[in-house]
DNA sequence: CTCCTTGTCTATTGACATGATAGACAAATT
DNA sequence: AATTTGTCTATCATGTCAATAGACAAGGAG
């Protein structure tokens, strides 16, 4: 599991769009200068979210983003897949990739990693955005 | 929270010497040789164990590596410490570095990868190299 | 219709960590 | 003395992270 800046700044901006609810379409320099976060940088995060089918966008004066779907429906699990890649400790115990890893023969240690992956996974499926705003 | 191959590699090469206990000192090669492991890389992880006190070593024939400490006291997290650092997801919610990542100001963000931290770090603290033997 | 504002795209960069390799050196055993 | 093994220093390729720059496209305001 991994957890950068790509994952920290998504989730900060995804939470200033959800605070900032149905009032119309926000700023990326305004969400920018909130969390000081840089704003070439956030631009390539909000290019993943938007091909994800995250936010809504709009060109122009007046325009912004905006989260294209409820709050309540985006899940931290998701945002941290897409932005970091999967949630497990190592890629043995990756539900999706079974590559080989030094420890794929350690029955013993895949157990111990699947069990953490899976409450990490389990918690983070559960939250939504509207339980971090 | 990271898990490399330095600390799969040196929890690999530490189960190894778990189960050939207390018959003598394990060449680097043939731990190597068993696990796929590459031998000057090895080399590497091992200096740290060394320095960290939890292997012995001799040199000449018949040398190679031992435990230094009984199995039963080596816990999984302070391998995975030593080798790959903290165990929390983020560096906002490790309990030795308070240093501030961007979501350090979102509280219930900071609590849910605390809680996560938590049960990582209970979880590896309890498993000791005679768990995954 | 034109200007201004804002998002979109392509590319490039420096810093750092990972994973690995090579070779000289030192110590212990036979 | 010869052989075996660990120790040390150094170097390397590759990839990712984090950030920046600049040209371009689209939409709204006047």
């Amino acid at each position: 599991m991994k957890l950068t800046t790509k994952s920290e700044y998504t989730l900060l901006a995804l939470i200033h769009l959800a605070r900032h609810g149905e009032r119309g379409y926000v700023k990326i320099e305004d969400i920018c200068e909130a969390h000081s976060i840089p704003k070439k940088y956030l631009e390539i995060l909000f290019s993943v979210l938007r091909q994800g089918g995250y936010i809504n966008t709009r060109r122009g004066s007046a325009g912004g983003y905006m989260l294209a779907r409820p709050a309540a429906e985006i899940t931290l699990a998701e945002i941290i897949r897409l932005m970091d890649g999967a949630l497990a400790p190592t890629e043995s115990v990756s539900k999706y990739f079974f590559s080989d890893t030094p420890l794929a023969k350690e029955k013993k240690m895949i157990a111990v990693l699947g069990e953490i992956r899976d409450y990490i996974a389990g918690r983070l499926e559960q939250l939504t955005l509207v339980d971090v705003v």
